[in-house]
DNA sequence: CAGGATCCGTGATGATACTG
DNA sequence: CAGTATCATCACGGATCCTG
């Protein structure tokens, strides 16, 4: 099926080869790794959700939240009020992504200076 | 520093808001991770990887790869063979993002199809 | 074999203005 | 407040051809 095929040359193990792709293609964009790991530890709002995460344009964060939303990773509740109050939430799969995004996160500001260094010594 | 400077009303914890999207600008592209991944188990020549990453064009191949070996994640070696010989492993640096990225490879495959059904039933 | 160079489409992203 | 609508752009990435 969704496999390697290859025959010996190169180990496997991750078997896939489409899963990934496909599903990084939904995460692994500009923001949704950003949002979900802003959801981390409650509901926010969607105002707060665009302070939160820095440099975020309102389209983006929208369009965002409702793939997230279609995707099952978080929740949309509106409140009927005025003025209006809407929150996100990640969902209990969106929950078991969380470690991750964290992980993720964590990896990244630790390496970031390592990172740039390499970057900018590279010739 | 790079941090919040948010009041106190949304709660941080990951400091940052520029780091992350910093270093998930360079891996959090369409390949490296795939990338990364493919080269978790040792060495990998160019023709391997473009073999074992499915879909990847040669010129993407060639730019993800520059790009890794740029941050550091990734080292290149030449051997002054005919015909060419280039191998391709993750560094130190990239050795401990390997674990990351093998799993968020298991959570996608884990999850893909909770992902696809949720985007298939959401009108 | 490994990868550089070029052409080029199109989708993702951002800025701005408007609305329930 | 929480979006939607519209427009312009630009980098991403694919196809193709070429070279050491």
């Amino acid at each position: 099926m969704t496999q390697f095929t290859r025959n010996g040359n190169c180990p496997p193990r991750i078997k896939d080869g489409g899963a990934v792709r496909e599903v990084l293609d939904r995460i692994g964009d500009k923001w949704s790794l950003l949002v979900v790991g802003a959801l981390r530890e409650g509901p926010l709002r969607f105002g707060e959700l665009e302070k939160t995460i820095e440099g975020i344009s309102q389209r983006m964060l929208t369009l965002t939240l409702k793939h997230l939303v279609e995707d099952g990773l978080v929740s949309r509740t509106a409140y009927a009020e005025v003025p209006p109050r809407v929150e996100y939430e990640v969902t209990e799969l969106g929950t078991t992504l969380v470690p991750l995004v964290i992980a993720l996160a964590e990896w990244a500001m630790a390496n970031r200076d390592q990172i740039n260094a390499n970057r900018s010594s590279y010739r």
